[in-house]
DNA sequence: GCAAGGTC
């Protein structure tokens, strides 16, 4: 008779490409819903295979040391305080199989947490078929390509525990934190904060990535804005009738005005500058690299304005039917004999892609290639050749998404960017300035990856030693702005970045801190950490820095490879953590009295935010409505976004709205004033306004994004709002606009409607 | 009810 073989896999997905490969023959056993035992011939052996779905066991508490029957540090203090609890399908097939076989083959993915997961099933065999622990072996594919699964199916490797336990070890940590650190802070929480099932977590990763956004929020609250100054000339051609390029002065920016006037009393009425260098040259850039999980995340977040969760959600669905490749992979490298040419050629059944599929030449490799990553792994994301339509499944999203995945994938094969770039470099008086231009030649890869389009800027053209006409040399001031907010694009990038979490975990860490009411959105991208977030990141800061930095993750990490290069045992491991945990939770029971104080600022507040939710509004104020000039401004709050915002007393007949800002003396006042506002936008609700982004002036509308009216107005001369007169035509304020004749040096006033340009005098 | 990590 032929020897039997147990084959254990972590997923159904692999355990089905396994067997393909390997049977030519196979039958099939259901063995739960959706789940099928697959059993063939294979090297003179028959083969059982098991898919497993992840793990099999998860950590709980034991009856007795249940919510409120335990003090919470009696979890960590006692050793039969954590059981495991195993998913009885996964037990019973593994037992019934594990008796009728001769070897056992652990086939989990070639990770730690797989050879934790391979640990899980391995335990259980030997617990139906004692003799099978002298013939257990590992199978260690870097792939599930035919030939790394042939050779990997060739080449078993012993069996050894050090790694599973090292990760068992982490997971007991894991709970240890997690349950005696949140029922702890709960608790002290529910003394104060009177809503039902209200619950305060505490965790290895959640803490630090908290941490992260509470930082963010300090830096932008202690910001202090300063007013800097760039000097700018700018270049004239040799008849000085057009500009040609404007030159900044190369200690810009500058911090002191006093230094600025210095410098244009000194050279201000210069009239010509010598140039001292002058070069141009071409530019190659290679297409981008391809994508692993964080990359697809961050691209999809910031485009299509989700949140990582929702994006993973779109990747898992085009998974699940077809449309593109196992979207949980850290790595970036494709595999030398990959099939590149059977997608792009599939692709062009796409007729939005057949032009740009043309441009390419090579398909056998994509240009750039990153680096592996992961010790599995799946392949970088890609679309797996196959068109998807819309239908009850695949929305309007799920297609957006897979356009970009589909365009960044064909990109990866495209030529260069090439651009023309240029520099100049003069000196006005002995001061130096200098400026640079890009231009594209070929858009290449730009071509199908149309987000990562550059931005052009005007060309110029000098001579070295050339004396450069110069018109006029000035000054421009703006102000220093606060480091941005995270969003779900740039926040798992830093997660990644700092080994915080895994490529499967970051979304949802994001999604716990908001259900947790520890983070808000605000607007429709960033995130803002509240009240109690901001608590709960203070107290342990004090309680235990280590917990709330990457520190704490480091020391587990150090100690599970101990135990996995067998420098110590799983027990010196859960020995060493459980005593270190024990004496920092003592400390954490020292700050409760605090952590309850800095609570009931969060309840007062949010008791506060409830008012105003049900009376919809604040304090009113004064101010005069900017658009109807008739009602008052009030203060109210958007109930989504937890943001005040100032609306009219007369709404709803007049829809005014304008978000608050903070004055420097710290009052809250409407972003517009009645000197901004120009009237009811013509497309929408929104209001028009005056709007100043750089050396730019025109009006737009204040629901921008989603309404883009807008009309310029003059860059330069004096603007203002002429309350009292209206525009004949459109019933909108009239602007006066006085400005220096450039000939003539004398003022001219225009008085026009910003809107239908009418004059107003006929 | 609670963590973090697999997978669906």
């Amino acid at each position: 008779m032929v020897p039997r073989v147990l084959v254990i896999g972590e997923k159904p997905s692999q355990i089905k490409t396994i067997a393909n490969t390997l049977f030519t023959h196979s039958s099939t056993e259901k063995f739960a819903d959706r789940l099928y035992l697959r059993i063939g011939q294979w090297d003179n052996k028959e083969l059982i295979m098991i898919p497993l779905i992840g793990h099999i066991t998860t950590i709980d508490t034991a009856k007795e040391f249940g919510w409120n029957k335990c003090q919470p540090l009696a979890i960590v203090q006692n050793s039969n305080a954590l059981i495991l609890h195993t998913n009885q399908t996964f037990q019973r097939i593994i037992s019934r199989k594990a008796k009728v076989v001769d070897e056992l083959w652990l086939a989990t993915d070639p990770d730690s947490e797989g050879d934790n997961i391979a640990y899980e099933a391995y335990m259980i065999a030997i617990s139906a078929n004692p003799s099978l622990k002298q013939a257990t072996k590992r199978i260690w594919n870097s792939s599930l390509t035919k030939q790394e699964i042939l050779r990997a199916f060739r080449n078993l490797i012993p069996w050894e525990l050090y790694l599973a336990l090292a990760v068992q070890g982490r997971r007991m940590v894991d709970a240890w934190v997690g349950f005696a650190g949140t029922r702890q802070v709960t608790g002290t929480a529910r003394k104060v904060i009177k809503q039902r099932g209200v619950v305060l977590s505490v965790g290895r990763v959640q803490l630090p990535t908290l941490k992260l956004i509470v930082d963010r929020d300090r830096e932008r609250d202690e910001f202090q804005r300063k007013l800097k100054f760039n000097i700018l000339a700018d270049l004239l051609s040799d008849n000085r009738k057009e500009v040609l390029v404007t030159v900044k002065h190369d200690k810009s920016p500058f911090k002191e005005e006093k230094q600025v006037k210095q410098i244009l009393n000194e050279i201000g009425k210069a009239k010509t500058g010598t140039i001292t260098k002058f070069k141009t040259w071409k530019t190659k850039i290679p297409p981008p690299r391809p994508w692993n999980t964080t990359d697809a995340l961050a691209l999809l977040t910031k485009e299509l304005k989700i949140k990582a969760n929702a994006a993973m959600e779109l990747l898992t669905i085009l998974y699940e039917n077809g449309y593109i490749s196992y979207p949980r992979t850290e790595n970036r490298h494709f595999k030398d004999n990959f099939p590149h040419d059977e997608i792009l050629t599939k692709l062009e059944g796409y007729s939005n892609y057949r032009p740009l599929l043309k441009l390419i030449t090579n398909t056998s490799q994509v240009r750039s290639n990153g680096k592996k990553q992961g010790a599995e792994d799946h392949d970088p994301v890609h679309p797996t050749g196959e068109i998807p339509t819309e239908d009850k499944i695949i929305t309007k999203m799920h297609l957006k998404a897979w356009d970009y995945v589909s365009r960044h994938y064909i990109g990866m094969f495209l030529p260069d960017l090439i651009q023309t770039r240029g520099s100049v470099k003069v000196t006005i008086k002995e001061e130096p300035f200098s400026q640079k231009y890009q231009q594209t030649i070929d858009e290449g890869w730009t071509q199908v990856i149309t987000w990562k389009k550059p931005k052009e800027t005007k060309k110029f053209v000098f001579t070295e030693d050339q004396i450069a006409q110069v018109d006029k040399i000035r000054s421009e001031s703006f102000k220093t702005k606060p480091p941005a907010q995270w969003n779900d694009s740039t926040l798992i990038r830093q997660l990644e970045k700092l080994r915080i979490g895994t490529k499967s975990s970051r979304p949802e860490i994001i999604n716990k801190l908001e259900a947790r009411k520890y983070i808000v959105r605000c607007g429709k991208t960033f995130y803002e950490s509240t009240t109690r977030g901001h608590t709960i990141i203070q107290v342990f800061e004090k309680v235990w820095p280590d917990l709330v930095t990457p520190g704490f993750t480091r020391m587990v990490e150090a100690m599970m490879d101990e135990v996995a290069t067998k420098q110590a045992s799983y027990d010196t491991m859960l020995e060493t953590l459980r005593g270190h945990y024990i004496g920092l939770h003592e400390k954490l029971l020292s700050q409760l009295p605090r952590l309850q104080a800095l609570l009931q600022q969060d309840m007062l507040i949010r008791s506060e935010q409830k008012i105003a939710r049900g009376k919809r509004t604040t304090v009113p104020t004064q101010v005069l409505c900017p658009l109807c000039q008739q009602g008052k401004a009030i203060e109210r709050l958007n109930v989504k976004t937890n943001k005040k915002f100032f609306g009219c007393s007369r709404y709803p007949e007049c829809k005014w709205t304008a978000p608050s800002k903070k004055t420097r003396d710290g009052k809250i006042i409407p972003a517009q004033t009645a000197k901004d506002v120009v009237g009811p936008c013509p497309e929408c609700n929104g209001t028009l306004f005056l709007k100043r982004i750089k050396d730019y002036r025109f009006v737009g509308c204040s629901k921008y994004p989603t309404c883009q009216t807008s009309f310029f107005l003059p860059k330069r001369g004096r603007l203002t709002l002429l309350r009292k007169e209206e525009c004949p035509m459109c019933q909108r304020q009239m602007v006066s606009h006085v400005s220096r004749n450039e000939k003539t040096g004398e003022s001219e006033k225009k008085v026009f409607c910003v809107i239908c340009q009418n004059s107003g005098k006929g």
